[in-house]
DNA sequence: CTGAAAGCGCTTACAG
DNA sequence: CTGAAAGCGCTTACAG
């Protein structure tokens, strides 16, 4: 790292330096604009709320002045007045999984059309980080959050929130949590999943990742033992392995399955970035997704068709979850508190080649 | 997605209904702080803002009122009287790009430990989209701005902006542009990579992707052209194929090169993402990288060492830039626009099986 | 449609 | 350390 430089206020290539600081020049305010379009201050307010008020003349007049002086339109002050703002915060556990920015750009789509802003920021599954980024959002004045809470959050605590400003929960839930709910149907995309193992003649299915009191972990668990059991396969605990919901996670359960002395056949895991883990972890056996082992996702990222074999997931949509998210949350901003909704979004099972169903080179 | 269900106010599973909203009730103020802790409401202010001249005994006193009364404090309202606020805000081009995804995690953390507030939001390469993006954080009080420009951005349009408002500039940067710099060593970085290809034997060396107009590519461009004359190879346009910065690009561009009538035997990558298109048409195709191409690309995202064989690339540590973006655009706004700084990062280059240097197994 | 007045919740001098 | 006063930039009734 030895060529890293750092050259204050010097050139590189073509990039020019920074002038000297403008005049510290007081704000343009609608006083300001008021005084050039020869209006009234409240006449300003009007065409800035884009009210049908004023003629058309005058409203063209006060547009010149905006352009003219340069006017900013201040939201602080505004929501100042109007208890009102378009800020809506995101609290994101773990944005590096790409599921999770696929949520996020989602909830941003949804945003653009209704003039609201999205606050994103990334808890990294720390409750204590979590915490203090819900108190800057509320100090800011969100008018309400989308929240996937971190692993081990307590109900308890984002009650006392969420009976204060609307909370809409997307992909996690809490158990005794209050506000919107919008998840996919867990439970139903892993009993399909697990189905269709069980229907390739797999005995010996595990299930791979997730941390114990994860309710979306107890659903997709729910769904893989109906499927079992409808497949008249008994439940084996050794095959129900618990592991952070990452790659390195899905590495060292699948060690953990392979190490029995009945080993796994087959594996359904807790989402995609586990299942890419347990690829990863089989390729440095010299073993192959969908030849020596089934490997099913759950999330279906767009990175799971790039896999080598391409990754079989259960496909929740994660940017449709995320508008849906949005578009739930902002109708109960606009409704108030009551008005929270629970939505159970699709989980499709997607097959491609990595649960040995089809030839490696299909689903690319 | 027949399944998809919307239940409004109804349980799922363990979930609680939301319970009446709170009685419309007036927001809490430091007046009904210091009124309730037997203090003035400057002495309330003093302590929020963590003043050493207020007594300990009263400070206690006034924390107390805070917790009892739910206090939040409002920064809307600080930040008209004081004309400061802690908000950043990040204008992302691609989110979707892992790499950028890096780049606002490490932006995220610097954030963190001065009380700032990054916003985000994502323009899609839409110059449109980011112009409305621009205007909304500038309403709403940022402090300063880190821009990764869309393709096609004015600079004589974001140059009336940061004349404003302090704005680094972060991976790309603008002909022309004014504001503070944070980018890789892209010349070096691609001299490298081209010359380890060269070592390798390679003479047909293409440079796939990015758009015309792009400095990141330009100055890429320049490093391969370089290592080129270093090794005695003329440098074939044919060989130099524009493409988007992404997948679909990666894999048009590699398309291109080996329907010539002499192909490439190996090729440097605009960026990770392309690399990866690259790889995937190249598996489509039944050959390997490594083996019948060498592939490296550049920017070394998390996933690159994932994929199979893993890839070689110029690791150019995003979090750290983002990191480093936000740090001299902390300073900046602490010091005033005049403080504007450059900051050319490393460019190092990891070797992986991709370019066929090594066996496929290392590198994992 | 317009103008004057009040007030959102805070910080900032300024006098005690 | 404390208290009273002013003001940040806007919106909101309210009277014309």
């Amino acid at each position: 790292m030895g060529e890293a430089s750092v050259v204050a206020g010097a050139e590189i290539g073509t990039f020019q330096v920074a002038p000297p600081p403008a005049a510290e020049t007081r704000r343009v305010t609608i006083v300001d604009i008021a005084r050039r379009a020869g209006v009234s201050k409240s006449t300003v307010s009007l065409v800035l709320a884009g009210s049908p008020l004023v003629r058309e003349a005058k409203r063209a007049r006060v547009h010149e002045a905006i352009d003219a002086l340069g006017y900013v339109y201040h939201r602080g002050a505004a929501s100042l007045r109007s208890a009102r703002t378009s800020l809506l915060g995101m609290v994101i556990n773990d944005l590096a999984n790409p599921f999770f920015m696929e949520l996020a750009i989602g909830i941003e789509r949804a945003c653009q059309t209704s003039d609201v802003v999205p606050f994103i920021a990334n808890t990294g599954e720390n409750v204590v980080r979590q915490a203090q980024v819900i108190r800057l959002m509320r100090e800011h004045g969100a008018a309400g959050l989308i929240i996937c809470p971190a692993i081990g959050t307590d109900a308890a605590d984002l009650n006392a929130l969420t009976d204060r400003l609307p909370v809409a929960f997307a992909m996690r839930r809490l158990h005794g949590g209050r506000g919107s709910v919008v998840v996919p149907d867990n439970r139903l995309g892993a009993r399909r999943a697990t189905a269709h193992l069980a229907s390739l003649g797999h005995r010996r299915i595990a299930f791979l990742g997730g941390m114990p009191g994860m309710i979306v972990r107890e659903e997709r668990l729910a769904g893989f033992r109906d499927a079992l059991a409808e497949a008249g396969l008994a439940a084996d605990p050794a095959l129900q392995v618990e592991a952070l919901p990452n790659r390195p996670g899905g590495r060292a359960a699948l060690a953990q399955v392979l190490g029995l002395p009945h080993p796994a056949t087959a594996c359904l895991c807790f989402n995609d970035v586990v299942a890419i883990g347990v690829l990863h972890g089989l390729t440095e056996r010299g073993l192959m997704a969908g030849r020596d082992m089934a490997v099913i996702g759950f999330d279906d990222i767009a990175e799971a068709r790039q896999m080598v074999p391409p990754l079989t997931s259960v496909a929740v949509d994660g940017e449709g979850l995320g508008e849906r998210a949005a578009a739930v949350l902002l109708r109960q901003i606009a409704a108030g508190a009551a008005a929270s909704e629970s939505v159970i979004g699709p989980a499709e099972l997607v097959v491609r080649a990595s649960c040995g169903a089809t030839p490696t080179s299909e689903g690319v």
